[in-house]
DNA sequence: GGAGGATATCTAACGGCGTTAGATTGATTT
DNA sequence: AAATCAATCTAACGCCGTTAGATATCCTCC
């Protein structure tokens, strides 16, 4: 009968790029733990079982996932100053991964790195050595530079709350379950900086950057 | 009957404690991911259901977990040097999480912080507060800190290989994969670093520190 | 000692998951 | 028209967290 024909015809191709496409956005909008191979296929209009032959299993959907992430990166402009280079691609990751706050830690865990995740590497590599780090400070510098980025964005995305008045409500909460006595520094900072109008965690940010391109500056010139 | 009876005598009594503690062995053993509820139910000669008589589901397990974990850090010892005890700080937080590679992951997504994760928090504070930090510069300092332990603990434990011929394999592979002409930094800093015999990711952590330190120094004295 | 109530455990099931085997459909080629 | 091949389907397997409700064990109080 010609119905199913006329469906499958009326119904974009289902292959890899799709379902990941897919992915994305069920992930962007529900988060990671709503991805799943029924889902996908749900959302493709097919059974959970016609995606395997597209894709190799739910593993493969995952590396694929965090190298649209990955290449979703804006690599920083060409610039003399490495230092300026550098913090841009650090910034551009935050934000980027701040729109997928799924993919701090699916980055982190996935094994087999895809064609973007490396491109993102080799930009971070070659701002250093051109602003004239040599090849084991550089090693050093990414690394120190890629795990601050990614540790910060790590808590950032799991912060239970999202706006001022729920930092409030949390931290209060918590204050209240244990004595004050036993977090003295902890409760300082809270009351009195944490809890003052316009903070926000996410204004550490810069200032850790900071920090970590100034000691990686010294590297440089070591 | 009595055989029952003597069954559960001679079981050692089901809690909320001793199901962490056999959750904490079931995921350094074989991963977090093994840590089911079926699981551990049988790992106390019980059933599944039974557990939620003692523990409000497994998500209360899970930050248990974390907590766990995070007592099990060393304070550092007291120092007059604030540079050395939070050093030490984080150089524990790092081998802790290295003896549950689980962790990490989990300690940044869990919600509800237990009391040793918040005194481990109290801990930094309180070392660079008393080493002339102000309240806002220690919260930048503290921030960035642990941002930059748990962003390289994080990758370090997920790296997708074990030692330097596994690490050879992996990379060589990857570059077959690759043409050369597209990561030309990238393949130079594996060729004449990584691949270098005595290379160890770990060995980053201390020059990451160090560059962390150096900056957090600076915010000090600002 | 027995009754009653609290506490702990059990069995059974629900709906969901990733994945596989094997049948079926539809289009393409011979 | 027959044969081939890729895509899809149905059905199932063994897991998962969680819940409802029956059952067993233990403690307390009369």
């Amino acid at each position: 009968m010609g119905r199913r024909s006329t469906e499958a015809a009326n119904r974009a191709p289902v292959n890899r790029q799709r379902t990941l496409e897919v992915a994305l956005a069920v992930a962007d909008g529900e988060g990671i733990e709503a991805v799943t191979m029924r889902r996908l296929a749900r959302e493709l209009g097919v059974e959970a079982a016609s995606l395997y032959h597209h894709v190799n299993g739910k593993d493969q959907i995952l590396d694929g996932l965090v190298d649209l992430v990955a290449a979703e990166i804006e690599p920083p402009k060409p610039s003399a100053d490495w230092r300026e280079s550098v913090s841009q691609r650090a910034r551009h990751t935050r934000t980027t991964l701040l729109r997928h706050p799924w993919a701090v830690s699916l980055m982190a865990s996935r094994t087999s790195p895809g064609p973007a995740t490396l491109r993102l590497l080799e930009t971070g590599i070659r701002c250093l050595r051109e602003g004239g780090f040599s090849i084991p400070m550089a090693a050093h510098a990414v690394s120190t530079l890629d795990s601050y980025v990614h540790g910060f964005v790590l808590q950032e995305v799991n912060l239970p709350f999202r706006n001022e008045s729920e930092l409030a409500a949390m931290t209060t909460a918590i204050m209240k379950t244990f004595p004050a006595a036993e977090f003295p520094y902890l409760f300082e900072m809270t009351i009195e900086h944490v809890l003052q109008p316009g903070y926000a965690y996410g204004n550490e940010f810069d200032y850790g950057l900071t920090v970590v391109l100034n000691g990686v500056a010294a590297l440089r010139d070591q």
